[in-house]
DNA sequence: AATTTACCTTGACAAGTGTCAAGATTCCAG
DNA sequence: CTGGAATCTTGACACTTGTCAAGGTAAATT
């Protein structure tokens, strides 16, 4: 049976029964990394499904070929980006031998990602924010958000015992407070404030010592 | 000269030197908050002018009246959002006599703000997350974000000085806490989760009197 | 009372939207 | 090689969108 005749849902049973799961799921991955190309360039409110398919090497029609709709498309891409994210400061974890190098190495990975992927940090904080409104997305973006808060806890844990300290702060609060100082970073980086990432630097390194 | 006839811009110029200006205004305002009904029920990515002027007294054709276009009635929206927003906490502060006055009270309207005004806020992290692609939103939503940041100081400051003490963080840290913790509590309040209130209390008050 | 101005309604336009299906193409098992 | 399945392209559909202008109504001014 022609997967397409058929609704999505079950194209993608039948797919998945018929061991074309792994090219199938690829391929969905593929078409997910085109799109977060012109979601993080255009965010979600004005990123249609020929826009994507535009600025991609793909036509609008392969996109209802794989996902069943556009909301079925953006969860895709939301767990796509997962991926891509939470492992992001693991090397510095696994590889500094000191405070002092744990805090330069993070120090260093947060410069490079706000002068590097401002546009997919952009975006997660619009798809956090459609989650809000858009019950569909809950589950992942909640889900996202414990990952990340479990990065984020790994390394106050390692900055700590690297004192032989403990964090002095749950890592609910220790999320919400590096979450905050990045977003509040974001923004006023991509307003062009020149002074945004060495403030929140000097905040960070300020802060590490009392909270960890 | 008629208001319709010419564009928006000297539409309002002209308005306003002819004393108008008042009355122009508070019909903009009325506008907004109109608006503000339906953006804070579908979020600014699914909310047209059309559906706007369905959910209230107007027609659609009134807010191309009073605004240039719809970027210019969202901006009009924010900056009328921001003065409802600032002095929430300003009573309790000015009113309460000893640090755990302070607390209950803060946390009680933080309970009431969450309980009876989340459509309201998850609106505010829209509208911040557009602005992280929509450069005219910048400007407004940089300046709310300062009003904010000041007001979580007003409050730090006088919970430190009914202890005698000085904050413990700068302001920055202090509003990035407190702005992740909410943002946080509210997707999982209007994902139904129902610790999530109860849980923000108990982080709050175990951390009011470790930074400040 | 007459006329100009401000305010609002209505309907239209062009562009863009998600969705879908019919047909072309590619691929592969028999 | 061949027939059928998987994959992709193309074009169409019904609908919504922001924008705008022609016209009507109410209010103010002369």
């Amino acid at each position: 049976m022609a997967r397409q005749t058929t609704g999505a849902a079950q194209r993608i049973a039948v797919a998945v029964a018929a061991l074309g799961e792994e090219k199938f799921n690829a391929r969905r991955i593929e078409l997910a990394d085109a799109a977060l190309e012109t979601l993080g360039e255009l965010g979600f409110a004005r990123t249609s499904l020929r826009e994507i398919a535009q600025n991609s090497a793909f036509t609008h029609g392969v996109f209802h070929y794989y996902f069943s709709n556009k909301l079925d498309l953006i969860c895709c891409c939301v767990r796509h980006y997962k991926a891509k994210c939470v492992t992001r400061y693991d090397e510095v974890v696994a590889t500094a031998q000191s405070r002092d190098q744990l805090t330069e190495g993070f120090l260093a990975k947060l410069t490079e990602t706000l002068r590097t992927e401002a546009r997919m940090h952009r975006l997660w904080y619009d798809l956090r924010s459609q989650a809000m409104f858009e019950a569909a997305f809950r589950k992942d973006v909640l889900e996202i958000d414990k990952s990340l808060e479990a990065m984020i806890w790994r390394i106050a844990s390692r900055y700590a015992e690297l004192g032989g300290t403990r964090p002095a702060s749950s890592p609910a609060a220790l999320y919400a407070l590096f979450d905050g100082l990045f977003q509040s970073a974001l923004l006023k980086h991509l307003a062009d404030d020149e002074k945004a990432i060495p403030e929140l630097l000097a905040e960070v390194r300020r802060l590490l010592p009392t909270i960890c």
